[in-house]
DNA sequence: ATTTTCAAT
């Protein structure tokens, strides 16, 4: 149960787990690998996380590895892993998959969130923040995003019905993960500032000296 | 050691 690969996911589960205005105690994560060139998955399914021994996203990374290596052809072609997540990351998974992109540096990590795992940890906010800086695109699913994870992964034949305060919910979390990646650019800003004016400070004071 | 939303009942 914890991981399927090329089948489509039951819609109920669809549901429970990606519904943002829902608490849950699991995380399911669906993904999609396929050549940057390519629209056709090489490789696709769903998991969820292992209770008490995995999170989901190393049971994807395990799954990833494993096709690379049964493909060697495939390791040296640049590819995509589209990925939809109900929670966002943790900090250890965020270095997992960051270790993973360094390894494999011709992938491009697409990470598309429903909900953020407890984003008031400052260790997950960091590990979020590094993602980011590490090149993923990373951002919290909206109606569209939902809709096209429904499409892709549940049902081509039926239409996604959006729950109740859906977008009220994205708004929210997209204003916390904002704010979180901010952090980042703001302390950027300060230091940087702080060395221009400690240099400018150094340079003028050497004028001084040399006058 | 710091939460309880990648459980346990």
């Amino acid at each position: 149960m914890a991981l399927c690969l090329k089948k489509r996911l039951p819609e109920n589960n669809f549901y429970t787990e990606f519904n943002n205005t829902i608490r849950s105690f699991k995380t399911l994560l669906c993904f999609g690998l396929s050549q940057s060139s390519k629209k056709i998955w090489s490789l696709w399914g769903y998991m969820y996380n292992s209770p008490k021994k995995s999170h989901a996203e190393r049971i994807l990374l395990q799954t990833v590895e494993s096709f690379f290596s049964e493909n060697p052809a495939e390791a040296i072609k640049q590819y995509t892993l589209a990925i939809y997540i109900s929670f966002s990351p943790c900090s250890k998974c965020c270095d997992s998959l960051i270790d993973f992109m360094r390894l494999h540096n011709r992938i491009h990590l697409d990470v598309r969130i429903s909900k953020l795992y407890f984003p008031q940890n400052s260790l997950n906010q960091e590990g979020l923040k590094r993602l980011r800086l590490s090149g993923v695109s990373l951002r919290m699913m909206d109606r569209d995003d939902f809709s096209e994870c429904f499409y892709l992964f549940v049902n081509q034949q039926k239409l996604f019905i959006p729950w109740c305060d859906l977008e009220n919910e994205t708004k929210k979390y997209s204003a916390a993960l904002c704010y979180i990646l901010n952090q980042v650019l703001v302390l950027e800003i300060c230091y940087s500032h702080t060395y221009f004016f400690l240099g400018q400070w150094e340079s003028s004071s050497k004028l001084g000296e040399s006058r």
